[in-house]
DNA sequence: GAATCTACTTTGATTAATAAAAGTCAAATA
DNA sequence: TATTTGACTTTTATTAATCAAAGTAGATTC
């Protein structure tokens, strides 16, 4: 029922909000960064989308998603999961390049195709980049794993990439970090903001940035 | 480059003007009549696609593809197909049921996808339904088949259908009349306009009327 | 408290795709 | 030949999505 434009929106709301997840509310300058329109075509946008009772605007001050808003972005969220868990597994292309493709696919393949893909991967609960896929009509389980950037030194597993960034994915698979790789946190110089890790197997250590560490979930093991 | 619709604009005139191949021309009005919008949509439609030099418009008779529509048409017949042989051979799809994703498909999916589909197909040289699949650049191979309707008695091999309807191919699936099957037509009556096929293999002989024979491309084995 | 800045809102336009209805041409009919 | 009809074209409008630029509200600074 929606436009693939308010599938986007949705979605982008929903992963804005549970980014900052301190405030109850998001920003509109943020949906426009993150959408790569400008401010005037946001509110335009928001208004529509608050009479259709998507969302719960708040002028000058945010949005936020209603139930049926929520209920549409994880949809989408989980289609788009499904389809990157396909390409990567089944189709086997890189996890770098394949966010364009599940992009564009998540708003139009049928509800028949998804569950076939469902059903080929096994019933996945996680994507290739360890984002959780919301099952059909359910919530989102958020079991936030602590940055890499705030752990302590010790040994750890890879749980989860929050960035997309075809570059970045490309290093971090060279680099051997992907979701499920275990590894041990070294040392952490605080001036420098430099991490050491290392992988099991590999001689050389690894030098990581605080801005790295930033996007990297890890747990414990 | 062109949008989705533009893109369906393409591949309907090449779809008809191969169906009505005595004449040059496409007709405006059964361009109206395949893409479900009324004429004035089409007559303004078809002349932005002149502009762009994707047609050739001549008022009050009719458009042609212009080389560079052609190859476009071509190159969206060719995702086409591609994809309805992905999702019937790989995803185990029913031939009846994927012609509506494919045609949402066909405008989305990346080349690294389509290329991936092709290779794990084996590059293959016809869709589920006996069409044509364009090679990348290439020309579309006509080969046709004689029409059932208007072969004599004998033996042959089913070699393509011309319909996409759910309901029909449905039917032809139940009836064991998909494209590489054999039979032999047995009689052949003007009068009540049927015909009598025998298939190998099931005891009972199949009626067919010369509304489906009109449907089905044939060749003697 | 006034000035300023930043973030947001408004206004006025644009583009693509479409419909409805009125207009026109050309071929078939009478 | 005059009329009619069917097919196409034109005109006018609509909707979704967008931008640019001008306007304003609230927070920050002096």
């Amino acid at each position: 029922m929606s436009s693939p434009t308010t599938e986007n929106y949705l979605k982008a709301i929903c992963q804005l909000a549970e980014r900052h997840s301190q405030s109850p509310l998001v920003r509109l300058g943020d949906l426009a960064e993150e959408l790569g329109v400008t401010a005037g075509t946001i509110t335009t946008m928001i208004r529509g989308l608050d009479d259709k009772g998507l969302v719960n605007y708040q002028a000058r001050s945010g949005v936020k998603l209603t139930p049926k808003g929520r209920r549409e972005a994880l949809r989408v969220l989980r289609r788009h999961r499904l389809i990157e868990c396909f390409l990567v597994d089944i189709m086997k292309m890189d996890w770098s390049e394949v966010h364009e493709d599940a992009e564009a696919l998540e708003h139009v393949v049928s509800d028949r195709f998804l569950d076939r893909m469902d059903e080929m991967l096994g019933f996945p609960s996680t994507d290739p980049h360890g984002d959780p896929i919301p099952a059909s009509g359910s919530e989102l389980p958020l079991n936030e794993a602590p940055l890499l950037s705030e752990a302590e030194t010790g040994t750890y597993e890879v749980t989860r990439v929050d960035d997309q960034e075809p570059k970045f994915l490309e290093w971090l698979a060279e680099a051997q970090l992907r979701p499920g790789q275990t590894f041990t946190l070294q040392t952490i110089d605080d001036v420098s903001g430099i991490l050491t890790l290392k992988i099991p197997g590999k001689k050389a250590t690894l030098p990581v940035s605080l801005s790295i560490g930033n996007k990297i979930r890890v747990l414990p093991v």
